[in-house]
DNA sequence: TTTTAATCGGATAATATTATCCTATTTAAA
DNA sequence: TTTAAATAGGATAATATTATCCGATTAAAA
């Protein structure tokens, strides 16, 4: 098990953060980029296919062609990959699996994992490219 | 993907709860058991064996056998079955699945993963199967 | 002492996820 | 116009997880 995003969303993130750490580059042709993210060049082009679909992400074929971020990187934030990737599992279902847990109907843990849960949508709603890129060294 | 715990460690936590919540039943059988919980029985077998190695959980062959807590359920928290089971990838890996970092050599997701991660383990190491059990409604 | 019924542990099967490969399509350079 | 180089998408392979099965072991009841 990965930590808390699918490797295909820990992927995306990484190649989305590293071309966010670079605005010189307009273009970003995968096998360059998933050197740089250290990812598996065609698993990566695969997690960046829902994120053209989902107007995150620019896509152009041919020479010349790569990926380029659709709109400002201040105005795209965690929980749109994490949304456009693995869906809304994480923010949504019941942790402990059970597909009948809900508001009305709750499961003994329903309470606590929303609270639990709300702290960790709103930090991924409020980060945004622009600002995880500029953290860290990696 | 499951939400945030794996499958094994989602039916444990299930099985648990349910055998906490009827604290008159001295020995659970998984039979009877999986059925309450909505788990399969030989999977939830499975997933008891590292929590009876990990001294959470009581188990005993033969006629009259079955499982039982170890310990009072107040003494048992969340964190205790998360740890055994799915082990401390959700409390202490990176979020983007980079191995080499750490607090001195920090991935740009590492400090803001650390603070959406601190109330996730807070909440789970101080929420107690007792005081789990007695919420909900399934 | 034998039988019955439970967990334990290893083997195996099924499924989901991760990873790769190959052809088609597109675009720009030659 | 042709060639080269990129993404798109479908097919396939590899791996991890989930699920089941079965014989071995254990313990109580018959």
């Amino acid at each position: 098990m990965p930590v808390i995003f699918s490797r295909a969303c820990e992927y995306a993130l990484r190649g989305l953060v590293e071309m966010a750490r670079h605005p010189e580059k307009q273009f970003w042709k995968i096998q360059e980029l998933a050197e740089q993210a250290e990812t598996p060049a065609p698993f990566l082009a695969k997690t960046f296919q829902p994120l053209v679909k989902a107007g995150i992400l620019n896509s152009s074929k041919g020479r010349q062609g790569g990926f380029s971020f659709r709109r400002p990187v201040d105005q795209i934030f965690l929980i749109d990959i994490v949304k456009t990737i693995d869906g809304t599992t994480l923010t949504h279902d019941c942790a402990l699996g059970l597909p009948e847990c809900h508001d009305d109907n709750p499961c003994p843990f329903h309470d606590q994992w929303k609270r639990i849960r709300a702290p960790l949508i709103e930090a991924l709603s409020e980060e945004s490219l622009a600002h995880v890129s500029k953290q860290g060294r990696n």
